[in-house]
DNA sequence: CAGCATTAGTATATGCCTGATACTTTATCT
DNA sequence: AGATAAAGTATCAGGCATATACTAATGCTG
C-alpha cells in the first residue's frame, strides 16, 4: 500500500516540490540553481559540453555535489529540456488551424533559440510541467474541433516531432559551416562526390533531383534562413491540410 | 585544383571503395567486417554497448586497429546506420498513397528489428547507399505525381520522421517494461502521481486527457502491438492526406 | 547548553571511454 | 637483399559518471 500521494523523486524535482526538511544542515545548492548553470554552459558549449564537473566548477562545489541534489545525468537532462522550454506564450488564434500553425512556429521559435534542445534524449512521455503546458496549449487550441484523444494528441505529436526534426537538421548544418572557413568548401566537395557516387542507373530518381536547380543554386540571394523558413511551412502546411481532412471526417 | 573524381574518405566507406593498396602489409580487418561486429554489438547490447574495446575484442583485435579502417567513434555509427538499414525492399504498389504507406511500414519493420538505430545521432543529410537506395524508392513511388522536388523530399523526410519517433517511442517504452519485473509496479506509480501533478485548473485540456479511457484502460485484451499499429497507422494516414491535399492541388 | 541525529558537501578511487603517439610486424617493389 | 610502406600493437593522457566513505554544519532532544 503505497502511500496515496506517493511522487517519485524525478518527478517532485520536475515539478519543483524540493522540500528542503528542516533537519540537518541547510542546502546552499538547489535544483533549480543546478539545472540553470547546466543550461547555461548547454547554451555556451552545446549538449556535449555538459559535463557534472564542468556544471559544479561553474557554480563553486564539488562533481559530486550534484548528487544531492541530481538522480544521475540523464536525470539532469530531462531537467534541463523542461526548464529550458519554459512556458508556451498565450496563443489566441481565430481557428485550430492558425492556432496550431502559431504553436508549431512558437515551438520553433524556442528550438532555433537552443539547438541543443533537439538532441537531448528523450526518456519517455512529456511530463515536465513546461511540457504539459505546452501540450495543454495544443489540446486547447484543438478544444472546439471533434477529434477524439488519440487524434488530438496524434495530431500534436506529428507537429512536435516535425518542429524538433526540421530545427535538428538546420542547426546542423549550420554548425558544420561555422566550424571553420575551409568547411564552406569541404561541403562542396562532399555534395559534389556524392552526386557523382549517385549513379544514375541505380538511382534515376535521386540522380535527377541531385543534380535539379535543388542543388546547384550557387549563391542564391536568398538568405538561409528565408529558405528554411519556407521549407518548414511547407511541411507543415501539409501536416495542417491532413489534420483538416480528419476534421472534416469527424464532422460528419 | 582538387582531383575531379576526388571522394572524401568518409564517403569512400561508406560507399564500400576500400583501395587495398598493393603496398605494405596487406590488410586482415577490414570496413566491412568491423561495422559488421559493431552491429552486431548493437543488436546484443543496444547502442550504449558499442565501444571500440568492445568492437575490437569481438574481433580478436586491440582497440586501435580500428582506427586504421574508421576515422573516429562517430564515423563508426554513420556507417553501422547504413549497413543496417540495409536495402529497401521492391515495392510495387498501385499508386502512390499505397506505396508510400507500404514504404513506411516497410521502414518501420526495419527499426523495430533494430530499436537502437532510432537513437544513432544523424550526422548530416542521407548520403550512404542503403538510405540512397530507401530515398530513390520513395521517389520513385511519387515519380507519378506532379510534386515538384521539394514537396516530394519534405513528404519523404515527414514520413521518414515520422516512422524513426513512433519506433523510438515505443521501444523506450518496451525497455523500461522489460527492465525488471517493479518496472510496471514504478511505471504505473510514475502515471499515478503525473495524473495527480496535472491541476486541473491550470491544464483543465491536459487533465481531462489523463483522466479519460485512454489512460485508464486497464488490462487491455488488444496486444500491444496491435495498439502501437492502430497508432502508427493513424499518424501515418493523416500525413498522407496531407500529400493528398498537395497532389490535388498540383494537378489543377 | 551539550551532544546527537540528520543532512550537505567533499575526497578519493574505480572502471570506463576516446583518441595521440610511437612502436613492431609483415608484406610488396626495386 | 634491402628499402618502403601499410597494418596492427603498446602505452598513455585526459575525461567522464558514479560508488563509497568521509567531514562539516545545522536543528532537535534531553
Amino acid at each position: 500500500m503505497t502511500s496515496d500521494d506517493f511522487v517519485p523523486a524525478p518527478l517532485r524535482r520536475l515539478w519543483g516540490m524540493s522540500e528542503s526538511s528542516r533537519l540537518g544542515r541547510p542546502a546552499s545548492l538547489d535544483v533549480k540553481a543546478v539545472v540553470a548553470a547546466a543550461v547555461g554552459i548547454a547554451d555556451r558549449d552545446g549538449l556535449d559540453g555538459v559535463t557534472l564537473p564542468k556544471v559544479a566548477k561553474s557554480l563553486g562545489f564539488t562533481s559530486m555535489s550534484l548528487y544531492r541534489h541530481v538522480g544521475s545525468k540523464d536525470e539532469l537532462l530531462t531537467l534541463m529540456a523542461d526548464a529550458a522550454l519554459g512556458p508556451p506564450p498565450d496563443i489566441a488564434a481565430p481557428d485550430w488551424r492558425e492556432g496550431l500553425r502559431r504553436w508549431a512556429f512558437a515551438h520553433r521559435a524556442v528550438l532555433q533559440r537552443r539547438p541543443w534542445l533537439t538532441r537531448v534524449p528523450v526518456a519517455g512521455p512529456p511530463s515536465g510541467p513546461h511540457q504539459i503546458a505546452w501540450m495543454e496549449a495544443a489540446l486547447a487550441i484543438m478544444s472546439g474541433t471533434l477529434l477524439d484523444w488519440a487524434h488530438k494528441i496524434g495530431a500534436m505529436s506529428l507537429i512536435s516531432g516535425y518542429v524538433v526534426q526540421s530545427v535538428r537538421q538546420f542547426s546542423e548544418l549550420a554548425e558544420g559551416r561555422a566550424e571553420g572557413q575551409g568547411q564552406a568548401d569541404a561541403e562542396r566537395d562532399y555534395g559534389r562526390a556524392l552526386a557523382r557516387l549517385v549513379n544514375p542507373d541505380r538511382f534515376p530518381e535521386a540522380a535527377r533531383l541531385f543534380s535539379s536547380t535543388l542543388f546547384e543554386a550557387p549563391p542564391s540571394t536568398t538568405p538561409d534562413a528565408a529558405i528554411a523558413d519556407a521549407d518548414f511551412s511547407l511541411g507543415l502546411e501539409l501536416i495542417l491540410d491532413g489534420i483538416a481532412v480528419r476534421i472534416a471526417r469527424s464532422n460528419t
